[in-house]
RNA sequence: GGCGCGUUGGCGGAGCAGUUACGCAGCGGUCUGCAAAACCGCGUAGACGGGUGCGACUCCCGUACGUGCCUCCA
C-alpha cells in the first residue's frame, strides 16, 4: 500500500504525493516558548516524527520547517490579549527575550531526550521579520489590508473561502461569541498581521514598523507581528508558495490555519498546502490538560516518577494521531512495561548464534519469514494513515514468537531488520538501549553456569545478584540462560 | 448559540459485517533448585432504542451521555 493520509482539506483519507518526485515540503506548527512543554505539547511532537520517519520509509526525503513562537502569540485569539512572551518575562522577571531562549533551549532538549529527528530548518519568528514584513507589504499591495488605531488588519471578507476550511459559519460565530472584538474591525473573523506598540509602553520585542506600510508614512509607530503571519512568511520564503504537508493541533483549524490560507493565498495567488494533518489532542486523568488544574505534566515531572521520554513515546504511539487520547501514569506505567519487553527481545540479537545465513533457508520453520513479513508489515501500517496502534499490534504478535522460540532457532538476520525498521519509524531506540554486555558480565553468566550444573545453588544466586548490581537480569530457560536489561524501577 | 468528535472488557486501545486484536493489570495452572520470564486457561467487551442484512461491535436513523474548538492550549 502506498501511503495514506488523512488530508483535513478534502475530510478524506488521501494517497500522498509530492509535487517533486521523492521530496516532500513539510511545515510544522511549533511550540511558543513561554512556558514548559506538557505531555499534550509533546505528543503532537511525536506524532508529526513519525510521520517524518514514514515518509522515508517510502524513500521521501523530507525538508521541513518547523517555527519557533517567539513573539507575538497573544492570549487570546481576538487580538486584543497580551503576548505570552511579554507576559512570560513578567512573571519571571526576565526579559521576553530571556524567557525565549530559556524555554526554546528545554524545548530543544526534549526533542532529544524523545528521539526527535531535528527539522532541516527550526525558525525562530523574530528572525523571520523582514519576511514578514514583506507579506504585510503585498497584502497591502493586493488591497487585503487595512489599518486601525492597534494595528494593519487583514480583511478576511475579501478572501471568498475563508470559512471552507474550518466549515465555519462565521454569521453564527458572531451571534454567539463570547467576546467582545475590536469594533473597529470590518469583520469580525478580521486578524492582526501586525500589531502597534501601544502608544507610551515600551515592548521587550518590537520593531520599526516599515513607513510604507502605514497610511500616514510620516508617522513613528513601533510594532511587533501578529500569530498568524509567521507561519506563513516562514513556511514561503524557506519551502515556496506551495506545501506538500502542514501540520498541526486540531485547535489549530478554525483560527490560525484558517487564516495561514487566508493570508498566504491572498499573497500568492497559489494553493499554500497540498495536505493538512492535524492531531488530536490528548486529555490527562480523564480530563482536559489546562495549567489551573494541575495536569499539564512536564517530562520533567515523569521522570521524577521514574518514567523516561521514550516511556513516554511508547505511550503517545499506543494511540492514533486522530483520536482523542487519555493520560495518566496508570497508563503510562503500561507503556513502559511494553517497551521493557521489546527491550528483552532487542537484546536477543547479540545472544543468538545464527546457523542459517540464508533467509530463503526454508528448514526453519517460520520464524525467519515471518521476521521478514513483520518489516513490510509494519511499514505498510504506518502508510494506513500512521496507524501506529495497529503497528504495535504487529510487533507485539512477532515478539510473542519470539519468547517461544529457543535461542538457537531464532533468526538473527530477521531479527536485526525487524529491529532497524522498528527503530527507524517508530524511533523507540531499542538497539542503542541495549547494547551487547561487557566481556566480565559474559564471564559471570559462564560462572554461574556452571555453579548451577554443579547445583550449587549459594553461588549461583550470588552470581545472579552480582549481575543484578549491573542492571541485568538472569532468565533460565530450558535452552539455556537468558540475559536482559532490568527494568528501572518506578518511584511510588 | 455555531461547528466537530466520541461512547468497546479492570485500565488503555485497534481492526473487522460472520474465526483471538494487542498491551497493561487480575485469577488459576504448567514449567522451574529458587526466582524471573514464557506458555496454557479464565473473566464470556462493544451506551440505549430502532432499521437494513442469512448474519452487526463493524452500515443507516434516533435517543442519552460525554467531550473538543469558537476563549489559554498541541
Amino acid at each position: 500500500m502506498t501511503l495514506q493520509l488523512h488530508n483535513t482539506l478534502t475530510k478524506k483519507i488521501e494517497p500522498f504525493t509530492s509535487q517533486q518526485e521523492g521530496k516532500a515540503l513539510l511545515y510544522t506548527c511549533g511550540p511558543t516558548v513561554y512556558n514548559y512543554l506538557h505531555v499534550g505539547n509533546w505528543a503532537a511532537y511525536i506524532y508529526w516524527d513519525t510521520l517524518v520517519r514514514t515518509l522515508q520509509a517510502n524513500h521521501y526525503s523530507v525538508e521541513r520547517v518547523m517555527n519557533i513562537t517567539d513573539v507575538g502569540h497573544l492570549t487570546s485569539d481576538a487580538d486584543d490579549g497580551e503576548d505570552k512572551l511579554e507576559k512570560g518575562a513578567r512573571r519571571e522577571g526576565k526579559t521576553a527575550w530571556e524567557v525565549a531562549e530559556m524555554y526554546a533551549e528545554d524545548f530543544m532538549g526534549g526533542m532529544e531526550k524523545l528521539g526527535l529527528l531535528l527539522p532541516q530548518h527550526v525558525t525562530k519568528a523574530t528572525d523571520f521579520i523582514p519576511q514578514q514584513l514583506d507579506l504585510v507589504r503585498i497584502l497591502k499591495e493586493k488591497g487585503y489590508t487595512y489599518q486601525i488605531t492597534d494595528g494593519i488588519y487583514f480583511d478576511t471578507s475579501k478572501f471568498a473561502n475563508y470559512a471552507d476550511f474550518a466549515s465555519l459559519d462565521l454569521e453564527a460565530q458572531k451571534a454567539g461569541a463570547r467576546v467582545e472584538f475590536n469594533p473597529e474591525k470590518r469583520n469580525a473573523s478580521d486578524f492582526a498581521l501586525w500589531k502597534f506598540t501601544p502608544a507610551g509602553e515600551k515592548r521587550d520585542m518590537e520593531w520599526q514598523t516599515p513607513n510604507d506600510l502605514l497610511i500616514d508614512p510620516n508617522q513613528q509607530l513601533m510594532g511587533f507581528p501578529g500569530w498568524h503571519l509567521e507561519c506563513s512568511a516562514m513556511a514561503m520564503s524557506i519551502l515556496g508558495p506551495t506545501l506538500d504537508i502542514h501540520t498541526g493541533g486540531i485547535d489549530h483549524i478554525p483560527v490560525h490555519h484558517t487564516n495561514e490560507i487566508a493570508q498566504s493565498e491572498s499573497a500568492s495567488g497559489q494553493l499554500f498546502s497540498r495536505f493538512w494533518l492535524h492531531n488530536n489532542h490528548l486529555t490527562a486523568d480523564g480530563t482536559k490538560i489546562s495549567k489551573s488544574l494541575g495536569n499539564g505534566y512536564t517530562l520533567q515531572d515523569l521522570a521524577e516518577r521514574g518514567f523516561s521520554a521514550l516511556d513516554y513515546r511508547m505511550f503517545v504511539l499506543q494511540s492514533h494521531y486522530r483520536s482523542e487520547s487519555n493520560f495518566s501514569f496508570e497508563n503510562l506505567a503500561a507503556a513502559k512495561n511494553r517497551l521493557d519487553h521489546w527491550r528483552a527481545i532487542a537484546a536477543l540479537r547479540h545472544q543468538t548464534h545464527d546457523t542459517l545465513q540464508n533467509d530463503d533457508d526454508k528448514s526453519l520453520d517460520d520464524h525467519s519469514v515471518s521476521l521478514q513479513a513483520t518489516s513490510q508489515a509494519i511499514i505498510e501500517t504506518l502508510n494506513n494513515d500512521l496507524n501506529t496502534p495497529e503497528t504495535l499490534h504487529i510487533v507485539d504478535v512477532a515478539f510473542s514468537k519470539l519468547d517461544t522460540t529457543s535461542l538457537g532457532s531464532i533468526h538473527q538476520h530477521g531479527l536485526q531488520e525487524v529491529l532497524n525498521t522498528i527503530d527507524e519509524v517508530l524511533g523507540l531506540q531499542l538497539q542503542s538501549s541495549t547494547p551487547d554486555i561487557d566481556d566480565d558480565s559474559k564471564q559471570v553468566i559462564i560462572e554461574r553456569q556452571r555453579a548451577r550444573d554443579e547445583k550449587n545453588w549459594s553461588e549461583s544466586d550470588r552470581l545472579r545478584d552480582e549481575l543484578l548490581g549491573k542492571g541485568i537480569t538472569i532468565r533460565d530457560t530450558p535452552g539455556g540462560s537468558i540475559w536482559e536489561y532490568a527494568p528501572t524501577t518506578l518511584l511510588q
